[in-house]
DNA sequence: TTGTAGGCGTTATCAT
DNA sequence: ATGATAACGCCTACAA
């Protein structure tokens, strides 16, 4: 059995004091005697005093406790929950990250758990597979303080930081047309998801202002992953409308298509183009090293916690608020021909 | 502000009845009149009353929470910690995974901060980092019950869930041996940790089965990440001891390795073998497929969660049990000369 | 079969 | 400046 952790009722006993007294000296709150303040802090610390976290929720109806529900754990998501994790310990929060990838139906009973007194309010980002708005309904009925980030849910109102999308499709798709690549693919993710859409739409905007006629032939929408993409780039490459550059909407993706135009025998980037998004590290060990569009995730997931807390504390969740950050184009080998104009 | 949810005082009064009477119906303990009772869960039913955790923990002293504390959230242990959270989920347990990485001091604070009444016990795997103990030795003088998993901690008494780690580096090697291989290089991540130095015993092993002598100059310890594999192969590849294999102990550092062989323009596997260790699934996409050792990584998380949940309910925890899984080896074309002997 | 009362560790209100 | 007491939501002797 546990050595029973040490309470103030221990060291009020102690003391000759009674528990008010020490509640009082641990918060150093209301007045109180220096002296019997510096004996309490003493012992306190001799015995290695932690509050109960358990009584203390209990007792304010709070947990200071943030419950993260995300689809994954991949690498941008993962970066985004150390931003999170960092806003949350400089304001005294705890996490709890809460991974419900493959089955909706985990999702559905992790959020119920954790809503279970668990967690003062969620951060939140839908998997790809959540059609169902219900169990998030739950929350707003329930006046359970939320925010979205990264993945968006649509009609569920609440604050959110996302990326700008749509910039990050056109800034890719726009350096590929600079670099002279005339029929660009796209690989879209899948179809539901908000972040393909905005995606694509920004590759359109950018083929449209350079008065490239837009052919649903190069589009391919396809799952997040790699061996989707690689099948996906294999049949791009041996169609009669095979194009001379890809722009995917993740790495892992862009590695997908690169090992298919290895396989094919295609020189990057001087016969085919390729731009990736996320920007994940590895890309720069690559040959030909990568191109691929950045997020500054650890700023969304950072902000998201913050926004959150910030509305927690004034319990005001009523403003939205809608952050939308800027992506950055990393340029890279696999995008930049050597012929250059006018050379 | 919430609607505050439901409890069972709020029930015990709408019908009437008493609160301890409610708490019997619910948990159906002790005589109670099926009338009555229906009625009860009727109501709990419409109210969609949930017990209250804080409140159930802080009477009885334990909170059905395990608190799993790893070095970070790649492939492998993310898989692992699936593994953990099936077996809790199974048993009615929730997991709190906690991710110390960078930072020594977090992965302090967050122990301490889930010891704090947040957690039952933990499912541990220590930080590459890590060098004290002193942190978890709280743990063992508090008597907080614990179980270690995947890389272990030295001097530290408990129930341990691991893989065959020197078995690994042995069929890996063997293989590379059999397949003609003659100068097999090893790049064996940090040497402060047990996991690297069991596999290199794996390796040394093998080479001396086969008559084969160990030269250190082969031996590369280096960082569990791809980037540093890459250079250190570089120089393998360019030194007076050129290997005809590598045998890397995990496989971003295969990558790594397989990156800096492509520049090379070494021919895989003619010119040189190539195995990995831990069997991701992206290895079978590379051109060449790269060979790798498969550990059960879902079952070793599974076990460890099961372990710890039989020990903390028998309340047994003097009895350390130690669980070591075997290794399987994957071979694909990275590893496997077309050369047949007697062919 | 049902109800009463005390307690888990803490804070907050009201006395003293 | 300090202490007694009720309350947070639940369980569990013990009493009725």
């Amino acid at each position: 059995m546990h050595n029973k952790p040490p309470t103030i009722k221990d060291i009020a006993q102690r003391l000759h004091l009674s528990i008010s007294t020490v509640s009082r000296a641990l918060r150093n709150a209301g007045d109180i005697n220096p002296e019997t303040k510096k004996s309490i802090l003493q012992l306190a610390e001799d015995l290695n005093y932690q509050p109960n976290r358990l009584a203390l929720s209990l007792r304010q109806n709070q947990t200071n406790t943030i419950g993260v529900i995300v689809p994954n754990l991949d690498y941008v998501i993962s970066t985004m929950v150390k931003g999170i994790d960092e806003a949350a310990l400089e304001a005294g929060f705890t996490v709890i990250v809460c991974q419900s990838n493959e089955s909706f139906g985990r999702e559905v009973v992790n959020t119920r758990r954790m809503l279970n007194s668990l967690v003062d309010g969620f951060i939140i980002s839908i998997s790809s597979e959540t059609k169902s708005n219900e169990h998030f309904k739950v929350l707003s009925e329930r006046e359970i303080p939320f925010v979205v980030f990264d993945r968006v849910i649509p009609d569920l109102l609440a604050s959110s930081v996302i990326l700008d999308n749509e910039e990050g499709g056109f800034i890719a798709t726009e350096h590929l047309i600079e670099q002279g690549y005339k029929k660009i693919a796209i690989l879209a993710g899948p179809q539901t998801l908000g972040i393909s859409n905005s995606r694509l739409e920004g590759y359109k905007k950018a083929l449209k202002k350079h008065d490239i006629k837009y052919d649903d032939e190069l589009v391919i929408y396809c799952d997040f992953n790699q061996e989707f993409a690689f099948y996906a780039t294999e049949e791009l490459l041996s169609s009669k409308k095979r194009p001379d550059a890809i722009f995917t909407i993740s790495d892992r993706m862009a590695i997908g298509a690169m090992l298919a135009i290895k396989k094919k025998g295609l020189k990057m980037p001087e016969e085919i183009g390729l731009v990736g998004f996320n920007n994940e590290p590895s890309l720069a060990l690559f040959s030909p090293s990568i191109s691929s569009v950045e997020q500054p995730s650890f700023e969304i997931g950072k902000l998201a916690g913050k926004i959150f807390i910030e509305q927690f504390l004034n319990n005001d969740f009523s403003n939205h608020k809608e952050v939308i950050l800027k992506p950055k184009l990393v340029i890279r080998e696999s995008s930049v021909r050597m012929t250059r104009k006018g050379n």
